[in-house]
DNA sequence: GTAAAAGGTAAGGGTAATGCACTTTT
DNA sequence: CAAAAGTGCATTACCCTTACCTTTTA
């Protein structure tokens, strides 16, 4: 039985348990002794219940077992009371926050500062991040600036983006983007976007509030109709795009997350009485539709999922479902949603991670890599172009692989053919490509090129949908 | 009046951030 | 050795596009 944990959405049904902390590292706010409200290392925290029971746990230990995590930003740790005479890690979590431009900023700049500090430029910089294995001291206190700074970003995510920024291999999802056409929005369009938004305002001698009410207002489409226009000339996005994010971004419903109880009985009554109809559901909840409807489709609708180990028999019906519904439509991508509903109380994205890690694991397990999967990865590795084998995206070409082999065993795979088949003095990364590939082609089984996608075929022994 | 363009909305599809528990490094 | 940092895997919160309507514009 898995615990539910800190981030859910979902109404904390467990009861309340007595918290054990040291206060040692807790500057309360305000005055009173009996404040329920701590910082912790720049963290805001409450406590439901803060009580300190010297009889149970001596303060020693909890001192250490918070010692322990004293500058682990990600999560807060202590003790949770699970018996009389048992304790148990509990964890407090920061608000979900997502990276912004502004993070950027702040982050860009710590960065020229400690470059300029150290009198090291930005490819000194990005090798010593390369060569060690833990953060070097002087990254890892920029790193702590940036958490005091914004406290609730956690340490992983600060991490990933520093090294994001660096274009460290296995961090380029987390670079600064300036623009993207579509997905994910990049930093440069986002700024525009605020800025014509705030010359706007200003225009208008809006508040930031009317202009909230003014987005979703049927009333003043003419005038947002002008600030539309000149969004679709200065960004480069498709139109919906623009207008989807910007109703998105400025909406006037105040409930966020999370959903109480009654939120939900409340959001389960509206369904019944108006359908799927969000716009209403929303505007009658006060919440964005779209998350009404995420929170209903992903919770609500399913009823209560199952979150035990998968059983054998489930993980083989998953395989035989997923490779029936691939047979069937072959170009389109999946729905794992009906996949989901075939698999009674599993969630949609578990059956996607679930049959992810299954066929990659299985398929790596069982079959190493055949002479023509081999020169389809030096190929794709061609593909990415790029100047050193350090830069190449190993989890891109897994990806590539439709998961068939993780990331991993595509890089220990690369090495392997590495070792039978170079011959130094090649000057460049991409000779050495085109040196491999030359050598895996002229090799007797070279008629053999097997495609990937057939082997999803191969892996299917799949006879109905149940 | 009509076709094309744009607004409004719900459904479909997906990923970054996070939790948890463990391992590795200092 | 203990403390601190890193990481694999599982889950969640939030995001983006597309399809299909209705309304507006040229």
């Amino acid at each position: 039985m898995q615990g539910k944990n800190n981030l859910s959405c979902r109404p904390d049904t467990e009861d309340n348990e007595e918290l054990f902390v040291d206060d040692q590292l807790l500057s309360p706010i305000g005055d009173s002794k009996n404040t329920s409200s701590f910082i912790y290392l720049g963290n805001p925290i409450s406590f439901h219940e803060y009580n300190y029971d010297e009889t149970m746990v001596s303060p020693e230990n909890v001192k250490t077992a918070i010692a322990g995590s004293a500058k682990d930003h990600e999560t807060c740790r202590g003790f949770k009371k699970t018996g009389t005479t048992s304790y148990k890690d509990f964890v407090f979590s920061r608000d979900y926050t997502n990276w912004t431009p502004t993070f950027w900023v702040l982050l860009s700049q710590l960065i020229d500062e400690f470059l300029k500090e150290s009198e090291l430029n930005f490819v000194a910089a990005r090798d010593l991040l390369i060569k060690t294995k833990r953060l070097p001291k002087p990254f890892n206190n920029l790193l702590i600036q940036f958490q005091i700074q914004v406290p609730n970003v956690s340490r992983r995510t600060v991490y990933r983006h520093l090294k994001g920024y660096f274009n460290i291999p296995g961090y380029e999802r987390f670079q600064y983007v300036k623009k993207a056409s579509s997905g994910s929005w990049g930093a440069n369009d986002i700024i525009t976007l605020e800025k014509e938004i705030a010359m706007f305002k200003k225009k208008k001698n809006w508040s930031d509030e009317q202009f909230l009410q003014y987005v979703w207002s049927d009333n003043h489409r003419d005038e947002m109709k002008t600030l539309y226009n000149c969004l679709y000339e200065l960004i480069d996005r498709d139109k919906k795009s623009i207008y989807n994010y910007l109703r998105r971004k400025y909406n006037p419903f105040k409930k966020k997350c999370k959903w109480t109880i009654e939120d939900e009985a409340e959001l389960k009554k509206l369904v019944e009485k108006h359908g799927t109809s969000w716009s209403l559901i929303g505007k009658l909840s006060n919440r964005l539709p779209m998350h009404c409807r995420d929170h209903w489709r992903d919770y609500i609708q399913p009823g209560e999922i199952n979150r035990s180990p998968w059983t054998i028999q489930e993980k083989e019906k998953l395989i035989k479902t997923v490779n029936q519904y691939l047979q069937s439509n072959p170009s389109s991508p999946i729905q794992w949603s009906l996949i989901s509903k075939n698999m009674r109380n599993r969630h949609r994205h578990h059956c996607r991670w679930k049959y992810y890690t299954l066929i990659s694991r299985d398929i790596h397990n069982s079959s190493p890599f055949k002479l023509g999967d081999s020169i389809w990865l030096i190929e794709r590795m061609m593909d990415l172009n790029v100047a050193e084998e350090r830069m190449i995206d190993w989890k891109c070409l897994s990806e590539y692989a439709n998961h068939l082999w993780t990331a991993d065993a595509c890089k220990s795979h690369f090495e392997r053919i590495k070792k039978t088949l170079f011959i130094d003095g090649l000057s460049t990364f991409s000779d050495t490509l085109i040196h491999l590939h030359k050598m895996l082609n002229s090799s007797p089984e070279e008629t053999y090129i097997s495609n990937l996608h057939d082997s999803y075929t191969a892996f299917s022994n799949a006879d109905d949908l149940c």
